[in-house]
DNA sequence: TCGCAGGTGGTCG
DNA sequence: CGACCACCTGCG
C-alpha cells in the first residue's frame, strides 16, 4: 500500500526541527532533508517545500497525518503569545520557528521516554529499532525497507527481561516490562502514569506532553535545567522553580514553549 | 580506564 | 521531602 498526502499552506513547521528536537525516535534524516519512519503502525516519507508538506505513507488516512503533525493547531499564535509573555524566549524560538508537537501514541511515548531515561539519543534510537524488529509487528514493506511497530503491552507482558537481552535495554527491560503488565491489565484505560515502572517525573512529562497532548506539561530534563539556568538563572537544582514557573509563564503552552529552549540549548551546545 | 548520556528507584537523615 | 547513589550499555 502507498499512500500520498499533499498539504498546502503549511506555515510554521520544519521537518529536521519537528523530528529533532528530542520528541521522537524513529524519523531519520534522509539526502535532501526529507524523513523516513514510522507513526504507529505506519510507516512514512515526509518532506517539506515552501509550505508544501509531502507525505508517501505505507498506511494512514489524510486525518491521521494531518493530526500527528498537528497541522490543526495555529504555531504563528502560540509563538506570538509566548513572546508577548516574556521577552527571553524569542531568541529560543528563533532557533526553532518549525518545531511542532507530534501528536504520537500514548504507549509508544511510554516505551520511547521510560528507554530514554539515563541514556543517549543513538542508543535510545538502537534500542527502539531492536524492539520493533525483534518483537514488534511487521508493518510492511515500504520503499525498500521493512517497518515494524513498537510491541504492544499484551505482547510485551507476555516476556521477560531476560527474553529482552538482545534489544540491550540494560536495567531498563525490567522497567518495560513491569509497566506493560500494569498496562496490559488496564483493558483501554491507562493507569496512573506514576505508577509504571520506570515513570518518574520527567517522562511522565514528556508521555502527557507528546503521547497525551497535554500541551501545558514541561519536561524538566538535563537540557532544559542548562537553558532555565542560562537564560533565568535558575539554579540546576531548583526543578519545582522551573516548572512554576513555565505555568506561569508560559501557562497552557508550556509544553511547546519547553520544545524551544531545549532545542535552543541543543543547538547552542553543538556550536561548543 | 573511566565518565557520561533526555532519570529512576531505593535508602537515609 | 531532599540528598545521595547504584545502575545496563556503548562510545570517546
Amino acid at each position: 500500500m502507498m499512500n500520498e498526502f499533499i498539504f498546502e499552506n503549511i506555515k510554521d513547521f520544519n521537518p529536521k526541527e519537528t523530528f529533532e528536537c528530542g520528541q521522537c525516535f524513529r524519523w531519520e534524516a534522509m539526502p535532501g532533508g526529507s524523513y523516513m519512519g514510522i507513526a504507529g503502525s505506519f510507516p512514512a516519507h515526509i518532506s517539506y517545500s515552501e509550505g508544501t508538506i509531502n507525505i508517501k505513507s505505507g498506511g494512514g488516512d489524510r486525518d491521521f497525518w494531518e493530526n500527528y503533525l498537528d497541522l490543526g493547531r495555529d504555531y504563528s499564535a502560540i509563538k506570538r503569545y509566548l513572546a508577548g509573555r516574556d521577552s527571553l524566549i524569542k531568541k529560543a524560538i528563533a532557533s526553532g520557528e518549525g518545531i511542532r508537537i507530534l501528536r504520537q501514541e500514548p504507549w509508544e511515548t511510554i516505551v520511547s521516554f521510560i528507554i530514554s531515561a539515563n541514556n543517549n539519543i543513538p542508543r535510545i534510537k538502537g534500542c527502539i529499532e531492536n524492539l520493533a524488529k525483534g518483537f514488534g509487528e511487521p508493518c510492511g514493506e515500504f520503499e525498500g525497507r521493512a517497518f515494524y511497530s513498537l510491541p504492544s503491552p499484551k505482547t510485551l507482558a507476555s516476556l521477560t527481561a531476560e527474553d529482552l537481552a538482545p534489544v540491550r535495554l540494560g536495567y531498563r527491560a525490567d522497567y518495560l516490562v513491569k509497566t506493560a503488565k500494569k498496562v496490559a491489565t488496564c483493558c483501554e484505560q491507562l493507569p496512573p502514569l506514576c505508577e509504571l515502572t520506570g515513570v518518574g517525573p520527567k517522562v511522565e512529562s514528556c508521555i502527557r506532553l507528546f503521547g497525551l497532548g497535554q500541551m501545558d506539561s514541561f519536561p524538566v530534563d538535563v537540557w532544559v535545567k542548562r537553558v532555565m539556568h542560562e537564560l533565568y538563572g535558575f539554579d540546576e537544582k531548583d526543578v519545582k522553580g522551573m516548572k512554576a514557573f513555565a505555568a506561569e509563564k508560559f501557562g497552557p503552552y508550556g509544553g511547546i514553549a519547553q520544545q524551544y529552549l531545549f532545542y535552543y540549548m541543543r543547538e547552542l551546545g553543538k556550536n561548543n
